[in-house]
DNA sequence: ATATTCTTGTGAAGCTTTTCACATAAGCTG
DNA sequence: CAGCTTATGTGAAAAGCTTCACAAGAATAT
């Protein structure tokens, strides 16, 4: 089988694609073109096309997509059509937004764990969820079967943390915290850099980017 | 003047660059090589170069690249060597982390007006600022010489805010709701979209994803 | 049945971004 | 001060990604 690599483009395309056919599946669409899907996410309908052709073909000539077997098909494919359990470490600002966050849960990302070093915190009950001492973290993410970790912590401890999440043995981390982490190449690590966005827009601003597209 | 169209990427990466920087004057390095500052961002060396290069010369060959110089040439780039006057609208659970979060106003991006439309939240104050009617929205932006607006509401109404948003001139937006916006072509639209790393760490783990780099 | 219309699926072209590789320049050493 | 080492800056090549353009399949109309 030659595995060809998806691009990380495409992946986050099909988020897009999904969250726009959650939509259309509410507004009682039966099909949708790859036009239509293309418009409502600022895309290309070849794009469109392009990208849902490397995962097999889903739509009907002259007609278009059908709107729930579609979906369905991507949440498969994004492996979001099941539950994933997820622990937070750091339950702060950020974290404690994170937790309240009922649409996470909603597409299988559940929060089950939660972890801080703060000893008012540790044992408290947040959100139905008794937040653990970060002392025993390696032990219980293996105990509670934890596949995925958010990271909500100050960047001076994330590395450190981290170490004990590979440890651990899990292979998913999304991290808040604005530092490189070092993980081993078998694990995955993704980024959430709100920084970053605010920059660009302020390096728009100051130089007059042109945007991408101008269709 | 050619105006080369500067890559979104090179953009992201110059705020890496930034935080890098950051780190290596607070660990007294005098001088950075390509080399270094790529390793800490998990970047080629040529890519560092490359980047920079768009933006003028700025090392010194054999030496490398002057830290403190550099960091300043970059924070001038970005447009981040000043004060950027952002409001915020809706004061919820991640809104509230957001103006919690003192790393933003030493970057430049100081959040100077509150929105929601909570009776039991306007007027009341937050972290200092009296949290402002959203009836009011657009005459209050104008007002305050807003320049940046961050939206943390509901799906739901942020098409209807951003419209307000784009009437009062503004012409920088960072959305954290899960919903494409539409804009006129003169404003910068930013998504921050928690929703898709996850959705890619799932993919990942489920179809055993190939990383970019595995230098 | 046949024509007409619509829209997919996909090689190929076109474009963008990254990586390569090396000339060039600066510092350091003896 | 010559030779050596180091590391930048940058055209050119390579790789990757997007768009084009059209054959072909499916529905609908006549
Ligand atoms: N708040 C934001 O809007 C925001 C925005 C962008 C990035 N971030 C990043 O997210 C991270 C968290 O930010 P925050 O505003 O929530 O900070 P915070 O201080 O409110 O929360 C951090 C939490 O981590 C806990 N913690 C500290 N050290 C720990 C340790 N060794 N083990 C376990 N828990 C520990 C603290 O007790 C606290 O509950 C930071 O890295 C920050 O830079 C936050
Ligand atoms: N909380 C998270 O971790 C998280 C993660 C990803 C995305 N988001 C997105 O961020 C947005 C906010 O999420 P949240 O969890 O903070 O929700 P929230 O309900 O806690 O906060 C929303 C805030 O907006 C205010 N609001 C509602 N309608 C308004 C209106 N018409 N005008 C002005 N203000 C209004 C509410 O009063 C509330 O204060 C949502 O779009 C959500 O999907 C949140």
């Amino acid at each position: 089988m030659t595995k060809k690599r998806i691009s990380e483009s495409t992946i986050h395309r099909l988020s897009l694609y999904y969250r726009a056919l959650s939509l259309l599946e509410k507004e009682n669409y039966d099909t949708v073109s790859s036009k239509e899907l293309a418009k409502r996410e600022k895309l290309t309908p070849a794009q469109v096309r392009k990208d849902l052709s490397f995962f097999g073909t889903f739509g009907t000539r002259g007609l278009g997509y059908p709107v729930r077997e579609l979906k369905h098909q991507i949440s498969s494919i994004l492996g979001i059509d099941r539950v994933w359990r997820v622990a937070l470490v750091g339950v702060g600002n950020i974290g404690s937004a994170l937790v309240s966050y009922k649409e996470f849960a909603k597409q299988g990302f559940q929060i089950v764990k939660l972890f801080d070093n703060d000893q008012r915190k540790i044992g408290s009950n947040h959100k139905g969820i008794v937040i653990a001492d970060i002392a025993n973290l390696e032990n219980e993410l293996r105990e509670s079967n934890i596949e995925i970790v958010v990271l909500a912590v100050p960047a001076t401890v994330a590395q450190y943390i981290t170490d004990d999440v590979v440890r651990a043995g899990i292979k998913a981390i999304l991290n808040f915290a604005p530092v490189n982490l070092k993980v081993p190449p078998d694990v995955y690590l993704r980024h959430e850099n709100m920084s970053m966005e605010l920059e660009y827009l302020s390096f728009a601003l100051v130089n007059n980017h042109a945007p991408k597209r101008s269709k």
